[in-house]
DNA sequence: GTCTATATCCTGATAGAC
DNA sequence: GTCTATCAGGATATAGAC
């Protein structure tokens, strides 16, 4: 963001590994509790390069953030999701829900506990959380647009969307009391579909 | 907790005031970044007079958690919820989660947003986290297993009531972003009917 | 780009008069 | 129980040699 033009190899390696540790450390003490003297300590690198590279506690969590969304949002498969009905269909979105909360719960983390800033963090930080939020939302918008095939009906797609989003947000939430908990795919699958019938989308409410 | 055996009003109304202002600050802060000298300039009380009553941030923030426990708990109505059939049941129980999550967004803020404290806290503050968690639960397992008469099945209250909760949590999340959102006791209704429709308990999936 | 050293402020917590 | 005054440490952030 703020290197030199040329070949600077080292600085964007450094850079990766303060960010690798502050994404740590935040998702798991939260914004306020993350020091920079804690990062600098876990990633070996003095404090005044992390200042050096981010300009302040506020632009490393900018750049957490930005990090986190673009990984998980690309690590998202297409929002048209292939199957021949509506039940294959979905069980293809859970699927990629389920396996995205798994291997980013950093991600997750980061968004549901880093929120807690009303006064503490930036504008920009709190731009950013907020785009985070609704590139989350925008995808499950759009997949399950594909999935019920409603992409005609926008406003059933979003509350499915925004349904999914709370059930992601409640597990995520349940795993600081029980860390093996996972997202209940089947019992989110039930409610979906149950949702989108309850709107009139023809569905069946059964799985064969 | 630590005051003298006589009459001491003064010291209970400085008690409450400083929990009042701890449980605003810190609901909306988060727990790291409320200091004893934020709650001390807002309550007007010395910092000394809090530790006075408290003996640490971790004691304010213990009691904190215990006096909005007791509260949202003892605001929740008796398990019995009444009603006829299933679906009028089923009523009264989101119109009591419904009330008590307007009611007391504090709680629910603490509960969530003080998770993120795995080293922060002491024991005893996890511990009363966890307590807070747990009381929420058995309400909710109780009270579900009343309105969908499972009593005999404790497996199904007890999924109900984790499906319940999340979606609670989730809608808390959401109103970091968005602070009208409520939570859309509709869906849940819908949801947790046919959740237990798919655990084979007799319901009527229509509401009339 | 990375280091050492440092400035300034604020934190949690205590001492002791009243 | 409440106040003023204060400590020791850690926080964010900067200066400047290399």
């Amino acid at each position: 963001m703020t290197e030199a033009p040329a070949h600077a190899h080292r600085g964007m390696r450094s850079r990766d590994a303060i960010l690798d540790t502050a994404t740590e450390l935040m998702s798991l003490h939260g914004y306020a509790a993350t020091s920079i003297s804690m990062v600098s300590a876990a990633c070996g690198l003095p404090a005044s390069s992390i200042y050096w590279h981010f300009g302040s506690k506020d632009g490393v969590y900018v750049a957490v953030l930005e990090r986190a969304r673009t990984s998980l949002l690309s690590a998202l498969p297409p929002v048209e999701v292939p199957g021949a009905d509506v039940s294959q269909r979905l069980d293809g979105f859970l699927g990629a829900v389920g396996e995205a909360f798994q291997r980013h719960p950093d991600g997750v983390k980061l968004l549901i506990g880093l929120g807690m800033l009303q006064r503490t963090a930036s504008a920009a930080a709190v731009a950013e959380l907020r785009r985070y939020r609704d590139g989350l939302l925008a995808w499950a918008r759009d997949a399950l647009g594909f999935v019920f095939d409603v992409r005609d009906r926008p406003e059933v797609a979003e509350a499915l969307a925004r349904f999914t989003l709370r059930a992601a947000s409640g597990t995520a939430v349940a795993r600081w009391f029980d860390p093996a908990a996972s997202l209940d795919a089947e019992s989110l699958r039930v409610a979906l579909l149950a949702l989108a019938a309850h709107r009139g989308v023809p569905v069946v409410t059964g799985r064969g």
